[in-house]
DNA sequence: ACTATTATAGTAAATGAATCTCAATAAAGA
DNA sequence: TCTTTATTGAGATTCATTTACTATAATAGT
């Protein structure tokens, strides 16, 4: 399988853009991190081990590592985004604590047959899906049903 | 079937808060609204008809609405969110076309054994759940394969 | 109905994520 | 090496949403 760095390299020669330091920085960055992310979050990561790059390339970043498939937006109700890489991941989706925020992640296969359905009953090409589902995890769960 | 007046009524009183015209007019015109809605064009629309509400009581009352069942969010990804009222309606997704923006409503029971799966299997209290699957519509599908 | 209490409304200022501007830099091809 | 131009960083800007503050008005108790 090629690495995500090709995969990235691929798709800037496809996109007749220009490699640099600072995006591959941040792109192997994304890949070290295990889970969720966001852009502060990893502004500070790269700034504590002394790199040096601006939130702003993040943010130009990110569009671009989603559209070559190895980042995807995973909306987690903060008022701002939060980031997965996918590359290399099977599909999956987000069971998110309301009380915690804790984040579980489970698959299902069924929404492949939907997509399908999807793109047959309306003519839709489909690009994806995010489902999330939320509720509250054993521990949140108790202390709302029982309050102190 | 109560009334969402009745419902969010019965939430105030439950709630300790109280009733105020505002909020009752906001409800109103949101249930007036066939479809998606945003803040912003609540308000104007509350404006032309000469209703005096300001834009932060939209914004106070919308996470009260949300909390009693009524309204539900709906992101659809243009930097700010969207809304729409759900009382009385049965569950649906949305598929959404990532060229003109246009979205479809539709239904998918197989989520109900999905979340009843996932209390199980997590022991979590499900609250419900958000799915949008995107892609692109018959006609913007034809101008991304064949561009001009 | 009157009064006391306090939640809520409106306005304007504040916040904060994301985008944009612009001059300086650096990547890619000739 | 030279030229072209995409990209960077810094800071300014935008815009949705939240908050602070004061006046108002809803509720409960007399």
């Amino acid at each position: 399988m090629k690495s995500e760095l090709q995969v990235f390299q691929d798709y800037i020669r496809r996109r007749d853009l220009r490699r640099t330091r600072e995006r591959e920085r941040i792109l192997q960055e994304i890949f070290e991190i295990h889970g969720h992310f966001d852009v502060d979050g990893l502004y500070l990561q790269l700034k504590q081990k002394g790199v040096k790059v601006s939130k702003a390339s993040i943010y130009r970043a990110l569009p671009l590592f989603i559209d070559c498939g190895l980042v995807r937006e995973v909306d987690f109700n903060e008022g701002h985004w939060h980031y997965e890489h996918i590359y290399g991941h099977s599909h999956h989706n987000h069971l998110r604590c309301l009380g915690c925020g804790e984040i579980l992640e489970f698959e299902n296969p069924g929404l492949d047959h939907l997509e399908e359905q999807l793109a047959r009953q309306y003519g839709y090409y489909i690009k994806g899906h995010h489902l999330q589902v939320e509720g509250y995890c054993p521990g949140c769960r108790q202390a709302i049903e029982s309050p102190a």
